[in-house]
DNA sequence: CTGTTAGCGCCTTCAG
DNA sequence: CTGAAGGCGCTAACAG
């Protein structure tokens, strides 16, 4: 401790997972990240700080007196309090997947355009597209709408993933304002298969849906293979991720490497690589979807 | 980090993760462990430091250096030198699964007695049991053999699970010196399959096969798949932990809450729980096995 | 009630 | 080449 005192380096990186701690371990893509980080950080003999934040008003100051050298903060909102503590410290910070922001690293692959390249298939021939989201706000709170206002999301994941479905669902010949969007509070199955029951209950039911992961592409097989859908017949489905359980379930979806990301933030934190590009990803099309 | 220095406090709780810090964050029973010290913490305002352990020596050091006010140690083997650093920091330890320590806390269920009853169960009526297993020590050899000596098992967790695992195998009428165990280097379906496997394979094939987490026992299903057998009545399989896989899969299982367990461990370091003491495990029979 | 100071443990620098 | 000292930034205790 003496030792970080005197010679102004802890040998930590601290990692800020977002609003709710408790979930990020439920996360299997937050927890590819993270094992992404801590092979650079053992290699590096770097610790790595894991730190609490619980939703409190308190989270901030904490973050800012942590003993670490440098930040990585994992896909978080524009207006997320523990960005402006983390900017505040003036040490290294890399933001995962965004906000981009004056003073901090980015990485993250171009989410719009992968969702415009995923959109394209799994919207395509369909004339009810659907999207099952992420959260929009901090807040978490859940709704289903048609033309939802992309702007209004904070999470800037989230926001650039919905630009690029719903380019892909106009090049369909869908309008926007046509486009059900059920959003979740959650990165989970169970909350999924419900949305996606009541959609696919509802009057006009969707014939094509695009998932914000993988995980909830699950959760979308589950409430179609319930309703009785032929998949993808009557029913395309899309992920994210390209988990295992994308190929398990022949699922259509984005391809990214999360822990690599983690990698690289790692690196990128503790000065190892240079500066922040843009990561890569791909498409995998399997037979959830058309074509 | 000067806080630190005069306070004697430094706000962060350490954790090893044992051998290979890469694989922790791969073993889904040691994220959901994270998880539940994650939540502690957090609650605590504590945060978490993940020590980092590449296996190189210098590793021990690293760890006796690391700032932080306790170590919550996750199961590891009898010789690991990382304990011997940690019991010679003099800050509270507390040790997950074993080994069992002068001067730090244990957590863990009966391994041996929990071996014993989910034993009786997938040994019933089998004149061939055999056993998937963990490694028995740091070097992590895999083998396939016929009485394995136990005691010489430097992971006290498996060994406790094969002591037990003996009892019940010698009760359903096998002398341990009968019984085929096939040690796999890591915690993974894939390496189980592939055990599992050969095993089937061989002249005389085990009818019961117990393995020592869910994972194992779900490629050992797989490999069973391939080879034709119809489970339970040519082969009855058990798993361990009661992850989500148990259920999907119809696994007999050893249920325990290893996210409680976690955050047990977290509240003992932090000094909110008095001693520790036995952890709770269970049971759950499902269609995996006879009876 | 406000301002000053000593010292937490280590490392680096400088003096002997 | 070995030994003593100052200071990293903060806070608790004490003096004014």
């Amino acid at each position: 401790v003496a030792r970080s005192l005197r010679s102004g380096s802890t040998g930590n990186l601290g990692v800020v997972l977002g609003e709710h701690l408790t979930y990020a371990f439920d996360d299997p893509g937050a927890v590819s990240f993270l094992a992404g980080v801590a092979e650079v950080c053992a290699a590096a003999g770097y610790g790595m700080t894991i730190l609490p934040i619980s939703g409190a008003p308190e989270d901030a100051a904490r973050v800012a007196d942590a003993a670490v050298d440098g930040f990585i903060v994992w896909t978080t909102s524009d207006d997320d309090p523990v960005l402006t503590s983390v900017l505040a410290t003036r040490r290294p910070a890399v933001v995962h997947g965004g906000p981009a922001l004056d003073g901090a690293a980015l990485v993250s692959i171009d989410n719009r355009s992968a969702a415009r390249a995923v959109g394209a298939v799994v919207f395509a021939g369909a004339r009810r597209p659907a999207v099952v989201s992420q959260p929009l706000t901090r807040d978490r709170v859940t709704s289903t709408s048609r033309g939802v206002p992309i702007e209004a999301a904070s999470y800037p994941v989230t926001r650039h993933r919905l630009a690029g479905l719903r380019e892909a669902a106009e090049a369909a010949g869908t309008d926007w304002s046509d486009v059900l969007v059920a959003v979740c509070s959650r990165n989970d199955a169970d909350e999924a298969e419900r949305v996606a029951t009541a959609l696919l209950a509802s009057d006009d039911p969707p014939d094509a849906i695009a998932a914000m992961s993988d995980e909830q592409a699950v959760g979308v097989l589950r409430a179609a293979r319930a309703a009785g859908l032929r998949i993808p017949q009557q029913l395309a489905v899309s992920g994210w991720d390209d988990l295992p359980a994308a190929a398990e379930f022949g699922l259509t979806t984005v391809a990214q490497s999360l822990r690599e990301q983690g990698a690289s933030c790692a690196r990128v934190a503790l000065g190892e690589a240079p500066v922040s590009m843009a990561e890569e990803w791909s498409l995998v099309v399997r037979g959830s979807t058309r074509g």
